[in-house]
DNA sequence: GTAGACTAACGGTTTACTTCA
DNA sequence: GTTGAAGTAAACCGTTAGTCT
């Protein structure tokens, strides 16, 4: 950065050392110098260059304590900021001449202003990042509450099938479609069969925590067949589009990688 | 009088670029 | 022409300290 040259300036009559940064200069030797004088005067920094380089002024100012920028000053900076927030040697030269500073000054207004900016946007994310999980926890309250309902539907549908079907409806066993089609013929709840088929997960992790992690993942996806459920008509299980489809598509893809895949006769014997 | 937020300015580090042997 | 060391300038980061509410 600044290099932070140190210079013996002829021009100060006092002998004041400057320190050179980026071809600029800051009026003090280090912060010690800054209680040399005790801040009764007040004026601002530097009102224009001319009477920065006034030599009585400059003397003057020497010693001076920080001082904030003008309204009018700021005003403009902001302004140019909006316009691009990088600073280019000449746009520095320009605004400093302008606006009456040293263009150090303005550079270093420029990094602490970034710097702002860059807390702000810090803060906007989170607050987006908040809102997106808070949203997608609420999905999938609203998910595992309409599972838990099928899946008591598909229960209770599956004894009175029971009932009238003694015969061996349960002993297929990569009949799925078949199935599917039996269970939603006999109900309104079509979804309920592709809803159910990842039920497993669900029933074996749905006490997990929330929070980020490959156990959130695996909870949400245990709903993760449900995506279909989501949807408010929750016909087809599929294909709604969106972030929280894509999680638990991901969940699913994830936990299907790990886990021996149970079809969906040897679960429902084991949970029915 | 004081605590806390804001902000100008600093020093150190990193990075990109240029120059030169 | 290529390469590595040295120099320079600017950005970023964390911090300090003055100002203001």
């Amino acid at each position: 950065m600044d290099s932070g040259r140190l210079i013996f300036d002829p021009s100060c009559g006092d002998g004041n050392m400057l320190i050179l940064g980026n071809g600029g200069y800051v009026f003090r030797g280090g912060r010690s110098a800054m209680n040399i004088e005790e801040g009764s005067k007040r004026r601002p920094f530097f009102t224009s260059p001319d009477e920065f380089i006034e030599e009585e002024y400059y003397d003057e100012q020497l010693p001076e304590k920080k001082r904030r920028l003008t309204p009018e000053q700021v005003h403009l900076l902001e302004r140019s900021f909006e316009m691009e927030n990088k600073l280019e040697p000449e746009r520095k030269t320009q605004l400093a001449k302008k606006l009456g500073l040293q263009p150090r000054q303005v550079a270093v207004w420029f990094q602490n202003r970034r710097a702002r900016w860059k807390t702000k946007q810090l803060e906007k994310d989170f607050d987006l990042l908040k809102s997106s999980y808070d949203s997608l926890l609420s999905d999938y309250d609203t998910v595992s509450k309409e599972n838990d309902l099928l899946r008591s539907k598909i229960t209770m549908l599956t004894e009175n099938l029971n009932e009238k079907e003694p015969t061996n409806v349960m002993t297929e066993e990569k009949a799925v479609p078949a199935t599917g089609d039996r269970i939603s013929s006999g109900s309104s709840g079509g979804s309920a069969v592709m809803d159910v088929e990842e039920g497993p997960q669900l029933m074996a992790d749905s006490d997990e925590s929330y929070f980020p992690g490959d156990h959130e993942l695996r909870a949400i996806g245990g709903g993760g067949g449900d995506c279909g459920a989501h949807s408010e008509e929750g016909d087809d299980g599929s294909d709604n589009g969106g972030y929280l489809t894509d999680v638990l598509a991901a969940a699913e893809r994830r936990h299907q990688e790990e886990e021996v895949q149970v079809g969906w006769w040897e679960w429902s014997e084991k949970v029915l």
